[in-house]
DNA sequence: ATTTATCTTGACCGTTTGGTCAGGTTAAAA
DNA sequence: TTTTAACCTGACCAAACGGTCAAGATAAAT
């Protein structure tokens, strides 16, 4: 009956978030929608869309397999709604790359926000990795039209800096390529290049240096900043 | 009696190869095996090896599946078959990478024969990229042993021609890496690149110019042939 | 011609798969 | 307090899974 004792019985379990109306379902929902989520993007990047099983995205995320399916109601609908999530963020650094500057400090903010963004989201790469591998059956419409458009966009930009003498006479895809392709290596392949680290994980700064690097040979092999 | 019907009787099935000692049985096998192998390369190529199934392979081998498992014990052991031709591919390609000649002939050489067996073998460079991104959880061993060995003593001789200043102080395995992805981005991520390209496959022409602007920009940045 | 060794395969087995459901608990609304 | 709506989950199911096997077919050796 003294006020420590109500104050701590009110404390930790009740009186934590009382706030609107079924805020503690709304959050119990969340939670376990993020919970999953979570788990999904990591089983399905280490085994593809095929591979994966939802007793281990299950196990993964901490909760009975029938929850699973009670929050998302196949693995299909799963899948497409993580794919979702990566291709929102690729968009983000996509965005990254506009037209309004000098080409090498436009191309240099390229390269760093996928780079940063193999870092920070490994999984999301491996997964768009499955896919592509797999031959693009859930997303080659979203391949074909929102990310072709984007493309195809910058490639006029940088024939404009090739027309303008900016830049070497180089084909815009196959340096587009490049840049997809040795950005995502870190993420993909970071099993590989952690063994040849000699087991360890690239530090902050080894991969601060191996970012530096490809923007460099980059951008002096296309000529820019030479 | 006549030799004739002898003849007629020998013929068509019986006489078509007395060749050698067990000849035909040995050709029905050898048949059977590579007839299995190259569609379990095409399916774990596609499914890595937890997605992929025996009855899928037996399918696309035109073979009951049964008879799979008479040639290959296991899914595992067809895997491994797999796994050890690849890299014996992939040493070969590495082997033109001496260092008997001028660094940039040597680089250049490397590169063209990585982009060839994209080319050629892309089914192979998808099954390693199934098998990285999964956690290198079959080829830890070759690749800490057998790969770890000749890329870093690569590594030593590009140190050499840095240290000769024949090339710009860049960090060896960055370079590598770069390498490494570009190269096989052409097998792995071919779907997406058909989609960007109309949906058409790259022509021989296409991709020889993507061939040749790879070799450009990364020569070019590293500075050698500047 | 007979034996022997290899090749072939439909049928089958125990396990794992994605997905369902009834019956329960918990928290918000009445 | 009662009702209602949302959340939770062990137990279950049909289909697909990797792998086995017995019985037959074929070709080499005797």
């Amino acid at each position: 009956m003294t006020p420590l004792k109500t104050g701590s019985k009110t404390d930790s379990k009740t009186a934590v978030k009382p706030a609107q109306n079924g805020a503690h379902k709304a959050a119990i929902r969340q939670e376990n929608e993020e919970q999953i989520l979570a788990a999904a993007e990591k089983v399905f990047a280490d085994y593809g869309f095929k591979g994966a099983t939802t007793a281990l995205i299950a196990e993964v995320a901490n909760v009975p397999k029938a929850n699973v399916h009670y929050y998302f109601s196949t693995k299909e609908a799963l899948y497409r709604r993580i794919m979702e999530d990566v291709c929102d963020h690729w968009l983000e650094a996509a965005m990254t790359f506009d037209n309004s500057a000098d080409p090498a400090i436009i191309l240099r903010g390229y390269i760093e926000a996928k780079m940063d963004l193999s870092r920070a989201r490994p999984y999301g790469s491996r997964l768009w990795a499955h896919e592509i591998i797999r031959g693009a059956k859930f997303s080659s419409d979203y391949i074909s039209t929102t990310v072709k458009n984007w493309l195809d966009s910058r490639v006029v930009v940088i024939r404009g800096w090739i027309a303008e003498g900016k830049m070497d006479h180089i084909e815009p895809y196959s340096l587009m390529y490049m840049i997809f392709a040795t950005t995502q290596h870190y993420a993909d392949f970071g099993a590989q290049i952690e063994i040849f680290n000699n087991d360890q994980p690239l530090s902050e700064t080894q991969f601060a240096e191996a970012k530096e690097n490809v923007v460099r040979i980059i951008l002096k092999g296309v000529g820019l900043n030479g």
